[in-house]
DNA sequence: AATGCGGGGAT
DNA sequence: ATCCCAGCATT
């Protein structure tokens, strides 16, 4: 199909039918999309919408975010996942506050250089928000080219995302690109599905390869699937009252920032770490063990109870602090760690029901 | 070029 | 249960 064809269809869509009231599409500027296009990336639209209002509330510009405590950024993001895009949004907003001035930048390379932000996030941003004609790449668009001009093979290979690129740049208009590449990704959302396309409805249908050979479950090509390992994890659920204790990951990483219990790979390390810190394990309970799964490996998590008669200092790695259960602090929380502080609270162990 | 990084929704 | 989602940084 013609670059311009494409385009004039697409754009014919988006105004009959395109999203136009999500809630950073309002007042539109390069801050608000940014903080969007940061929380969508790999989430999907209707779980990031509560995030995007609470983070508005809270950080109106990019230069209060810049000003908040990093654990402030990481409470609010708690349960979004991908925790080094909260790490890098807030390094972000510094970067823009010190070498801009608190001025969220308008071109592609100081956009591009901002930490957590690759070529297709600047070019949403750009384009969304300013109507600059930049093409960009995620999920959705993928889909819908990768039908269109049947690009076969995985994404994740560099050779197929380099061919998606040139066809993204080709069919991108030179105006309306605002209107377009929202489209692009509202096709992919709604018309352009995974599963079950509806193509009967969909502006490109006359062009499409895929729809033509009926092998529209042949594109994008599937990444090649891996069997992901099992590890088991002993959490320590050290209460006092009120008080659970935790301590902070490492910055980088899995969990990276995050409050967690402190955590083992077999019931032994945990009876050593106790008595290396002098606490007797008396009592110790296992509670009922259940499963989180990454997207690389699954982790079986037992978590194992103690009532400690005293808040002793447990500072030999790094930060950490005793949760108040009935006024939690503001800091991140992994979801299964959420989860359990969650369930102590609602139902304090009773040791004696305990598995 | 390949791998690590979460949590949740759809099926 | 499996697959995938408004990708990017690191190695």
């Amino acid at each position: 199909m013609q670059a311009l064809q494409f385009s004039r269809r697409v754009l014919d869509w988006y105004d009959k039918f395109g999203r136009k009231t999500l809630p950073w599409q309002q007042e539109k500027t390069p801050y608000k999309v940014w903080l969007s296009e940061v929380m969508l990336q790999q989430t999907q639209v209707a779980t990031v919408i509560p995030y995007f209002e609470r983070f508005m509330a809270r950080f109106p510009t990019v230069t209060a975010l810049a000003q908040a405590p990093l654990d402030d950024v990481l409470h609010l993001w708690t349960g979004l996942g991908y925790y080094a895009r909260a790490r890098n949004l807030h390094k972000a907003a510094q970067q823009v506050l010190e070498r801009h001035g608190g001025h969220f930048p308008e071109n592609f390379d100081d956009i591009n250089a901002l930490p957590g932000v690759g070529r297709s996030t600047a070019g949403a941003i750009l384009s969304l928000s300013l109507g600059k004609r930049y093409p960009i790449l995620d999920g959705n668009v993928k889909r819908v080219l990768a039908r269109c001009y049947a690009v076969s093979g995985w994404p994740g290979k560099k050779e197929v995302e380099n061919r998606l690129w040139q066809i993204s740049d080709e069919v991108t208009p030179a105006s309306g690109v605002e209107r377009f590449n929202q489209a692009m990704m509202d096709l992919g959302a709604m018309v352009c599905t995974r599963s079950r396309p509806k193509c009967d409805i969909c502006p490109l249908n006359s062009g499409c390869v895929a729809f033509a050979n009926g092998t529209q479950s042949s594109y994008p090509g599937k990444k090649p699937k891996q069997t992901i390992p099992e590890r088991t994890g002993y959490f320590l659920l050290m209460q006092h009252g009120d008080e659970v204790f935790l301590n902070q990951r490492p910055p980088s990483g899995l969990w990276g920032g995050l409050y967690c219990f402190p955590q083992f790979e077999d019931e032994a390390g945990l009876r050593a770490w106790l008595a290396r810190h002098g606490i007797a394990d008396g009592g110790l309970t296992q509670l009922t063990a259940f499963r989180h799964t990454f997207s690389h490996f699954h982790l079986d998590i037992v978590p194992m109870w103690l009532s400690v008669s005293s808040m002793a200092a447990c500072m030999d790695e790094g930060a950490a602090l005793w949760y108040n259960l009935a006024q939690p602090p503001g800091v991140g929380l992994a979801a299964p760690v959420e989860r359990l502080l969650q369930q102590l609270h609602r139902d304090p162990v009773d040791a004696a029901r305990a598995v």
